[in-house]
DNA sequence: TAGTGGTCTAGACCACTCT
DNA sequence: GAGTGGTCTAGACCACTAC
């Protein structure tokens, strides 16, 4: 099965990648060119594109093309130190937009946080940008008592866990994190600008403070092929 | 675009698998079969199949046909806890497969517990399964002096890392993981018997003695929808 | 041997982006 | 308006699994 000529073209491509000069703004050629190219039809370039997309090398941007990837962003989601910062830390330029704050209940953050399902929670849901590319469509919900007035003032587009610290005296002394690969959904799709169903990486996140009440919870939805996910452990749990 | 016709398939699909009963052994109708029922073609039906395979909801075994889906296993890969226990814990079947056991230079596991790339390392290759489905394709890499003789009287189908500890007396102080989405390649593939670049998850774990010495590194590749990676952290790191 | 999914052809139309 | 990817048709043959 090896022998399929689909696994040819993504060879091929493998190769061509290997020098990211040889596409100019990182973009690949259209299907149609590349099936001409490679003398079969566009199903089957599709196919090793879907493949090389898969491996993380290639991505594409709804209807307008397919592009080199670039190295997946390391990323700590046990550290709150913000997402500028990792970042730009890594030589890479970051950017974020708020798409909405509201209040509203959300029966997943709750039951996570351990309140009762209808309890209203301060919602912020942000985007985030790497070199320009959309990588990430991020909801956040805190506990308001926590931190009154959050939404009024806050500065979201800078690091929201530095805004909890420092103008709400806030410890962050116990995380929970779930993180679990699945296909992105409508919503997600349409903000990070794929296809729905493209891949995706989901973490959430439930923070507590030193006398273990709920602080906030978090979705982060991803570009699998975005990131790579680093935890550093010492000692046992 | 929401109107899509394999999206509606996905929709029906969705409400059928809510009753698990509703299929037996937890297979689906071959997708001529519903590629009739829904009047369309294999192309968008396989379309709406790799949307719910995205989603998690079910997966295919090469050439046997499309299952519905079990709940995803909680892994807490910073834990060395046996993949028995958890798996157990949860009300599942574990199984374990050796696959190999030989002693190989493997660079990236080098590098990752800062050794010289061709130094010799015991290797020890395993298949796992939950109630009989193959959900991971594990290579271990562990430093000889560390554990003298491992390859000889090694139980692998039990604990590696219970071994590590109870016969060598080693300590598994400090953890670097990371993890990733990434398609399956061939061999993991091959190993899960699914079709290859399949959506995968990929677990790398280097871990450390008190003394900062290397001990062992892993590369694991999950099927994607067959785990959630769960971790609890006190404390900020 | 029958049935399955895996691969592939040679087209077509549509929704969207870019300029 | 031109070009792109997204979706879809109606077939076909092949490699492999299960019996």
């Amino acid at each position: 099965m090896s022998d399929a000529y689909y696994l040819h073209l993504t060879d091929r491509l493998r190769e061509q990648l290997k020098d990211p000069d040889a596409f100019e703004d990182g973009r690949l050629p259209s299907e149609r060119v590349l099936a001409e190219r490679f003398d079969t039809t566009r199903v089957t370039l599709r196919q090793a594109l879907g493949q090389l997309e898969g491996e993380g090398r290639i991505h594409r941007s709804n209807r307008r093309g397919w592009f080199v990837s670039p190295p997946r962003l390391d990323y700590d989601p046990t550290r709150d130190s913000g997402f500028n910062d990792y970042v730009t830390a890594q030589g890479r330029r970051p950017r974020t937009e708020v798409l909405l704050t509201d209040v509203q209940a959300y029966p997943p953050a709750a039951q996570a946080l351990g309140l009762a399902a209808q309890t209203p929670l301060y919602h912020i849901r942000r985007r985030r940008f790497v070199d320009e590319r959309a990588v990430l469509s991020e909801s956040m919900w805190v506990v308001p008592e926590r931190a009154p007035g959050l939404l009024e003032e806050g500065q979201f587009g800078v690091s929201l866990w530095a805004e909890l610290r420092g103008r709400y005296g806030l410890t962050l002394a116990h995380r929970e994190l779930r993180f679990y690969s699945e296909s992105l959904g409508e919503q997600a799709a349409r903000e990070l600008g794929v296809a729905m169903g493209s891949p995706g990486l989901t973490v959430r996140r439930a923070t507590f403070d030193e006398q273990h009440r709920p602080i906030g919870y978090d979705e982060e939805r991803w570009l699998h092929n975005a990131l790579c996910i680093t935890v550093t452990l010492k000692n046992k749990p």
